[in-house]
RNA sequence: GGAGGUGUGGCCGAGUGGUUUAAGGCAGCAGUCUUGAAAACUGCCGUAGGGGUGACUCUACCGUGAGUUCGAAUCUCACCGCCUCCGCCA
């Protein structure tokens, strides 16, 4: 959310910042909504004036004995103007609040202007793409001829962007989790944490999911509960679409103090995303699914930090890949293809050879004080006073996409898969996945 | 699911209809004293928003939301959280 005194004093510098994000702020409608608010708050607040002097009086008139009624029928129909009053400054309170809600965060300077992902700048590689000499395949076609993927069983269990592994491809997903997570521990020193999977409205509006984006998510409710809206969860519980939800949440309508930053947290969760709108893309394969595991980062930081966080988030990712091998590129995200709540994004791609082009495995977004604004996080700062946070998160990595991206690079000619030295300690020393009794 | 208790500022805690502007304490900040520190003393000390060029001024907020009332932290109702016990459950 942006401070909308920003909005009440820079509107036409806003509206052009936003305009580079494909996004039209609604300036007519928001510039006589404020006019409105402020006659009516006004108007409001001086009858509330009145009501309060009106009452103290009645109180002394009453304690010394004195006939009170005629002060009793001046005030008589004020309590109904002032409800009338109150109802309406409500209304326009909220349908300002509604407004703000929906409106992205502003790009930081430092972010290339442009209106999609062309325009994004690649800022550097890494590793070396290796050279097959044999015809290689896809991890579809690898993970099912060694028997460890089974999409036609989770199409049966659940429907299409499912999928079952089984046996070293199950382990190996788990195997991945669990280094990540030591890794970033042991080595990039987070904090360790396990969070709910269902969370609440109000949850998701602090981190930018909601309102705008309830199509992308799963809702649930309570099993027998005909009807829901009368249920005590009125709204219902939503399945996390990223661990950035209740990690970055930890801190809602806190006050942190400023001993305690910067917070950096870690945690491996499932994501359940609906793929509303995504029809036909990346059907084949694990790369889409509605159900994936990744490991989140998240840092939680003084305003003035929020920047080299972001170098040191983009690190912590970068450095999972290179402990694996697998070649990547580094991308910073341009103004037209940033989400919703991030000042400014990179994005991590890793190198499949199946499709000779790189694919997006982490996001690292610095979001300023837009998040912290909606969830009111904040901190002490020099003077005393609750200055607002800076959150920033971050994929280490999408655990999923890691896994095909091992299957593809790591493929050999016999159609095993080598398993990276780093992992094999978790695989208790097995260096390669391979059809059972195969060689 | 059943029974009982409970929710007040950063923290503890008083407050059962009217000068409450929420007592008092702790923590914090400034000062006096001191070589310095501690102690003692004095003062300041919540958040958000509105109006005004400004000194200033007004409003809201006691878990959340409705209600009663001229007036609600206080009374009524619903909901949420926490605590204790019982039942069930992994």
């Amino acid at each position: 959310m942006l401070d909308i005194q920003l909005l009440r004093t820079d509107l036409d510098r806003i509206t052009q910042q936003l305009a580079a994000r494909n996004f039209q702020f609604p300036v007519e409608r928001f510039n006589q909504l404020e006019l409105e608010r402020k006659k009516i708050q006004t108007h409001t607040e001086e009858l509330q004036a009145k009501r309060n002097a009106t009452s103290k009086q009645i109180g002394i008139a009453k304690s010394k004995g004195e006939d009170v009624s005629g002060i009793l029928a001046e005030v008589a129909n004020l309590g109904d103007e002032l409800k009338q009053s109150a109802i309406n400054l409500e209304q326009i309170q909220s349908a300002l609040q509604g407004i703000l809600l929906e409106v992205p965060n502003l790009p930081h300077d430092s972010v290339p202007e442009g209106a999609s992902e062309e325009n994004n700048q690649e800022i550097r590689r890494w590793g070396e793409i290796q050279a097959f000499d044999f015809e290689i395949k896809d991890h579809v076609s690898i993970g099912e001829g060694i028997g460890m993927l089974d999409f036609e069983a989770a199409v049966k269990l659940s429907g299409s962007r499912f999928t079952l592994m089984k046996n070293g491809l199950a382990r190996l997903h788990r195997a991945l989790a669990q280094f990540m997570l030591d890794t970033h521990v042991q080595e990039n020193g987070y904090i360790e944490v396990y969070t709910p999977y269902l969370v609440n409205r109000n949850s998701l509006q602090g981190t930018g999911q909601l309102p705008k984006f309830e199509e992308d998510l799963f809702v649930v409710h309570a099993g027998g509960n005909k009807n829901p809206e009368e249920s005590e969860h009125q709204d219902g519980f939503y399945l996390i679409p990223t661990a950035e939800v209740p990690i970055t949440n930890i801190v809602r309508e806190e006050i942190v103090p400023m001993k305690a930053l910067p917070l950096k947290f870690v945690a491996h969760t499932p994501c359940f995303r609906s793929e509303a709108g995504s029809y036909g893309r990346d059907t084949r394969g694990l790369i889409r699914q509605h159900q994936f595991d990744k490991v989140e980062l998240v840092h939680i930081v003084h305003p003035d930090e929020s920047y080299t966080a972001l170098e040191e988030l983009i690190g912590n990712a970068e450095k999972i890949l290179q402990k694996l091998k697998l070649p990547y590129r580094v991308i910073t995200l341009c103004t037209g293809d940033m989400g919703f709540s991030a000042a400014k994004t990179y994005d991590i791609e890793v190198w499949l050879p199946s499709q000779n082009t790189y694919r997006e495995i982490s996001s690292c977004s610095n979001c300023e004080a837009f998040q912290a604004r909606r969830m009111q996080a904040r901190f002490r700062n020099e003077k005393g006073k609750p200055e607002l946070l800076h959150t920033l998160n971050g994929s280490g990595l999408a655990v999923g996409r890691t896994l095909v991206a091992i299957l593809e690079n790591f493929q050999n000619a016999d159609g095993s898969v080598s398993i990276p030295d780093v992992l094999q300690p978790y695989m208790n020393g097995l260096d390669r996945l391979q059809i059972a009794g195969g060689k």
